[in-house]
DNA sequence: ACGATTTGACCATC
DNA sequence: GATGGTCAAATCGT
């Protein structure tokens, strides 16, 4: 089978930029945790904050290694307990599925098939859903320093439904993979804003990407625009820092109606969040994480904006 | 015209 | 029966 091979290059490259991801942000939390035990050098630290997120980038790395691991040989292994931002748990059955045999009998789009099979396929396909891995990630948006946290989200995904939750002050909206019916692909992602924290979003995915949508390295190399990002919506706003920064502040305007609720209202910065448009450049390229646009408080929200916080930001 | 989003309805699970 | 997750028709945006 020439997908599982392509799969099993996937989980590699995948596993490996997750642990030099890890690696790379326990050194840098390494480098920051000595510098601010010796007395002398003050506040050349953002905040507190930003060893947090290395934490964060740090445990999701490997706990995303651990949730691959787990999910491509038996027996499971146990997972460091939820004690932190990045949760990643392991669906109840625990039971290890590969990305290629997930791929069950297709079932491009419903286009409104014969019910009987359809509800069938529909069972086959939900009691499946459950068997794949689960965890979640928590990604702050900060007006000073744009979007925190685990940031690799570079695909592309398609919401297919929202629902209130109880005891929930927002909704959560349900997203998956845009290649679902294209590539039998069965990621999918809920992205959850939390009560306690306005800023915070709580992004649960579910299954892993088995599509070919640019696999995301690490560190890209420059890669010819349309292969960079799938999402032909996006591929328009990444463009370079000052342009953006150009065209929204031309184009954005004031739009606070419906954010009456304090727990709305957002401390957006009257200059733009985003002073290290290098570092966010190609990761941030994400319908997800392409928040580019959060820049003012008056914005008129892009339709390249991301989706869920486009919603969220209404509520 | 086509793909994405919205949203009420449906289904499974607890 | 309540709740969360998904479907799918209607609608929207390009």
């Amino acid at each position: 089978m020439e997908g599982q091979k392509a799969m099993l290059a996937w989980e590699q490259k995948t596993l490996q930029s997750e642990v030099s991801l890890g690696l790379e942000a326990a050194k840098k939390l390494q480098a920051r945790l000595s510098e601010a035990s010796s007395p002398s050098s003050s506040s050349s630290y953002p905040a507190a904050e930003t060893n947090e997120i290395l934490m964060e980038q740090i445990l999701s790395s490997y706990d995303k290694v651990l949730v691959m691991l787990n999910w491509s040989s038996s027996p499971p292994v146990q997972l460091t307990p939820a004690t932190v931002a990045v949760v990643p748990v392991v669906n109840s059955g625990g039971i290890p599925e590969s990305p290629a045999s997930i791929n069950g009998s297709p079932r491009s789009e419903d286009g409104g098939g014969s019910s009987e099979s359809h509800r069938q396929d529909h069972m086959f396909n939900s009691r499946k859903r459950k068997m794949l891995p689960k965890w979640t990630e928590k990604v702050r948006i900060s007006p000073e320093r744009g979007l925190e946290g685990p940031q690799d989200d570079v695909y592309s995904w398609r919401k297919y439904g929202q629902k209130d939750i109880l005891g929930a002050k927002f909704p959560r909206s349900y997203y998956r993979c845009t290649h679902r019916s294209t590539q039998n692909c069965w990621a999918t992602k809920q992205v959850q804003r939390s009560d306690s924290d306005p800023t915070v979003f709580e992004l649960t995915y579910r299954g892993t990407h088995t599509c070919q949508q640019g696999t995301p390295p690490p560190h890209p190399p420059p890669a010819s625009p349309e292969k960079r990002n799938t999402r032909p919506k996006l591929t328009t706003t990444a463009q370079k820092p000052n342009d953006l920064l150009e065209s929204l502040k031309t184009s954005l305007t004031v739009r606070t109606e419906g954010l009456d609720d304090a727990d709305n209202v957002f401390s957006f910065p009257n200059t733009p969040p985003f002073c290290d448009f290098g570092t966010i450049n190609d990761e941030f390229s994400s319908p997800i994480f392409d928040v580019v646009d959060w820049l003012n408080p008056t914005v008129e929200i892009d339709p390249a904006f991301p989706t869920f916080l486009q919603e969220s930001i209404y509520y």
